[in-house]
DNA sequence: TCAATTGTTGACCATCTTTATCAACAATAT
DNA sequence: ATATTGTTGATAAAGATGGTCAACAATTGA
């Protein structure tokens, strides 16, 4: 039941984004360092959240990414599934067609529980939840 | 984010003997044929659930598989995590030593809520709620 | 006791997914 | 112009997934 590090590393990418949105464009190279993932992967990464735009890129010197939409109006929900696909744990939650025991099965009922389970979290908190989240961690280290 | 066939084909084939358990013994064979799985594969994955008490075996001519635990104490949770390992969705929720940021990381806290949400939907079901389930499944179809 | 039957286990492997890496290219600021 | 920065297509190592097989152990019943 792993979420890959596409959905991991993107959703880190976006928040190291909102976080530095202040000092202008970001490049990859310093979401990267930050956030020690792998420059080459990270473009691969961010190359969906562009195409969607959840960022917006701009080549050449001192060029960079910045968030496309407001940091308030992106569930976390929405980046992962763009970069992972449904979250359902089995397809045949998306399409019971893909198994011919689906409408007769109890364990697909029980699988479309998890998943909107899942999907309540992941639809309640967006990019500028996580922001704050992550500015109140930082302050309360920082205290103690 | 998906659940592999192991926690999918176990949790089938426990419910196979658990709606079976009146008539005895149940052969690997029987729910290999009526869950549409390999016999092969299946035993791979009825080794486990013996081997942690979930099911008792017996060898030889009418031989089998029968219930270890009654269907009311046996949560799917268990099972899942049995034969898939934690339902955590990145591995820092259940040991923070594995990311060096993990103690000051914003999404790392989401995962966990994530993780907490789906072990209340698979602790809150048994095996004997989905036998029910699959019982009252099967009467409105056949009432249609 | 023997033979048939049924679960157990260790070894194996093809395929797919994940997690990258690299090089060539496109755009743009100075 | 040229250096810089994002974009994209090709490639691939490593690990997970899903499955198979054969030898073996236990048990039943003739």
């Amino acid at each position: 039941m792993k979420i890959s590090t596409k959905g991991r590393y993107g959703t880190r990418a976006l928040l190291e984004v909102a976080l530095s949105q202040d000092e202008g464009l970001v490049q990859l190279k310093y979401i990267a360092e930050r956030q020690q993932i792998s420059l080459y992967y990270l473009e691969r990464i961010i190359a969906p959240l562009v195409r969607e735009g959840f960022l917006v890129s701009t080549r050449g010197p001192s060029g960079g990414v910045a968030l496309g939409r407001r940091p308030e109006d992106i569930k976390v929900r929405e980046v992962i599934e763009l970069l992972e696909g449904s979250i359902a744990p089995v397809e045949c939650v998306d399409d019971p067609s893909v198994c011919p025991r689906a409408d007769s099965c109890a364990t697909c009922d029980l699988w479309g529980e998890v998943k909107e389970a899942m999907e309540e979290v992941l639809d309640g908190v967006t990019l500028q939840d996580l922001v704050e989240r992550q500015k109140k961690k930082l302050r309360d280290i920082a205290a103690k």
